[in-house]
DNA sequence: GCCGTTTTCGGCCCGACTGTTTTCAGTCG
């Protein structure tokens, strides 16, 4: 039993009473007791094992008796009694987007609407349409939602897939017979979401590996089986095929399946124009040509310079022009997650972050890094109880504070204070000028009204670029990842905007976010626009968000001089106007 | 269901937006 299946649990708990038209504030109880097990500092889990929790505020009789059975049992009686009362399927309803607790409710009770699939044609009929308090365009918009969910339905978030890459790779070099093995494919290029991974083995013995492969205990389903390669399900959903090639053979082989099927076509195009041909196992003369005899090749490196190209990393193969560069010497030489030496834009438990702020920076210290930008929400973010201007203030005189501990014990490390400052609607901030000089720095985000017209919101998002108070711009697009497609803004004149006023943009490297896109990175480079690889962490645990940040930022072609926070601390301050 | 006490029960977190209404309920951040 963990913290977060506690959390769970009792989150779920919630969900459920408000489906039953419980009294709201019990609902909020078991709610706020979520967040209190997820925030608790020590150990909660043992705790609870051995009914120890008394004196934690917001955990009384109910909700700590609950706990004490779960975590000494791993069930909880009350729990399975309330969700026996609905159907299995019912949560899945919930992640709709514009069906909250009560129109669920409707929809189960009035049209016994069981599932996202009995939704759908619940809509379709004009059943919803029906309901009073439903309409014409609510059925709309819970269509286009469904619609959403099943296009994305057999991807996967790069934080859904990077633990069972590791252990599957762990797995296959460990096993005798493998003398080789990479992850290849999308995931191996950085992009931000992934459809299935692809593994690659050099082997003389290939059944064996492949025998290895399927019959882990994290495999839930084996679809494919051959000589040579096998394709599974992994208990998420997620499918990984395995290719089992020759050592001769996997330089090759690990080019070819690495992609993109883009960049691949214009690599054989090259080769043909050489007098080869080149598929997944090797490159070839081609008939009839007098060109020299290809030599076997250890390494992609080696093929790529047997063609007249530098070594293109895996993030740049899109065929985006790295072909072009590879052939010039003009490939970038890309950043890499150790260059990174401080970072900006984290939470703590001031707004809705779980970890403290002394645990923030210790775990930044322990990361090895020189500095954290602090950057809590603002008062308009009342959700995510943002800080008003005394609470701020407060939190400012205590970074200093620890600043000043950190210069006494000799420790060169050194905490932004910064706030993430909403965006209004109007584009105006959510604190005065006054308040922002007393910050070493500003992140600006936008968090409601994401339903503006392009026109508006990029005059708003501008606006707010354009303040003097605001050194970085937080995830431009506000998209979640297979969740919620980016608000309308005209990207390309937002970066136009942060190139003439200064104004850095970050790259928000929350997995759910990875916003900016990678895809803009080289416009707002050429325009002269500085990146900072911001984690956006809500929990020690997420400053390794930094990792898939770097992935991405090697993706938009960046070099540590167009990251911010590739600077050591004294050279960083200048940046941010400190 | 928890809190703060006025030790017994009333009060408990805001504001914008949307769509369905025609004054507001539900959702979302």
């Amino acid at each position: 039993m963990t913290r977060e299946a506690l959390a769970d649990t009792l989150e779920q708990i919630a969900l459920l009473l408000e489906l039953k038209g419980e009294n709201p504030f019990k609902v909020r109880a078991y709610k706020t007791g979520a967040e209190t097990v997820l925030q608790f500092t020590g150990d909660i889990v043992g705790r609870a094992r051995v009914n120890d929790l008394s004196g934690i505020k917001g955990l009384v009789d109910a909700l700590r008796q609950k706990l004490h059975e779960l975590a000494s049992t791993g069930k909880l009686e009350y729990y399975e009694n309330l969700k026996s009362e609905f159907p299995a399927d019912i949560f899945d309803l919930f992640q709709i987007q514009g069906l909250g607790p009560k129109k669920v409710k409707a929809v189960y009770e009035a049209l016994g609407v069981a599932s996202v699939t009995d939704l759908k044609e619940a809509c379709q009929s004009g059943a919803v349409a029906a309901l009073p308090g439903f309409g014409k365009k609510s059925t709309e918009k819970i269509l286009q939602s469904i619609a959403f969910r099943e296009q994305n339905a057999d991807r996967f978030r790069l934080d859904e897939v990077v633990g069972p890459v590791e252990l599957i790779l762990e797995s296959l070099r460990s096993h005798p017979d493998c003398s080789m093995a990479e992850v290849a494919g999308s995931f191996r290029r950085g992009k931000e979401t992934v459809h299935d991974v692809d593994f690659l083995v050099a082997t003389s013995q290939p059944e064996s590996v492949i025998d290895h492969f399927v019959n882990q205990e994290w495999v839930s389903q084996i679809i494919a089986r051959g000589d040579t390669k096998a394709s599974v399900n992994l208990q998420s959903g997620l499918q990984c095929d395995l290719r089992a090639v020759s050592t001769d053979e996997f330089a090759c082989s690990l080019l070819y399946f690495t992609g993109s099927k883009e960049h691949n076509v214009a690599l054989r195009g090259r080769a043909n124009d050489r007098g080869y041909t080149l598929n997944e196992y090797r490159l070839s003369l081609q008939e009839g040509s007098d060109s020299a005899d290809p030599p076997v090749f250890e390494t992609e490196t080696e093929l790529y310079h047997f063609l007249g190209l530098g070594f293109v990393p895996p993030e740049l193969r899109e065929n985006s022009g790295e072909l072009e560069a590879a052939e010039k010497g003009n490939l970038p030489r890309l950043v890499e997650l150790e260059n990174l030496r401080g970072t900006f834009h984290n939470h703590t438990t001031a707004s809705d972050g779980r970890s403290s702020l002394e645990e923030m920076a210790e775990a930044a210290i322990e990361l090895g890094l020189q500095y954290l930008g602090i950057a809590d929400h603002s008062k308009s973010s009342f959700q995510a109880n943002g800080l008003n201007e005394k609470r701020l203030l407060a939190q400012v005189k205590e970074i200093e504070k620890l600043n000043r501990k950190f210069a006494d014990e000799g420790t060169s490390f050194k905490i932004f204070a910064g706030s993430e400052v909403d965006i209004l609607k109007d584009g105006s901030l959510d604190f005065s000028d006054e308040i922002l000089d007393q910050l070493d720095y500003a992140v600006a985000s936008v968090h409601n009204a994401m339903t503006l017209s392009e026109a508006d919101m990029t005059r708003r998002i501008i606006r707010a670029v354009s303040h003097p108070g605001i050194t970085m711009l937080g995830h431009l697009t506000g998209r979640l990842l297979l969740k919620r497609n980016a608000y309308a803004v005209d990207v390309a004149a937002v970066i136009d905007a942060c190139a003439a006023t200064g104004t850095i943009i970050e790259l928000n490297c929350s997995p759910w976010r990875l916003d900016m896109d990678w895809r803009w990175w080289p416009l707002a480079k050429e325009k002269g626009v500085k990146c900072s690889i911001n984690p956006d962490a809500h929990h020690v645990d997420q400053l390794k968000n930094l990792w898939f940040g770097a992935k991405l930022a090697r993706k938009g072609w960046l070099t540590r001089e167009d990251v911010i926070n590739t600077l050591p601390l004294g050279e960083v301050e200048g940046v941010i106007g400190v």
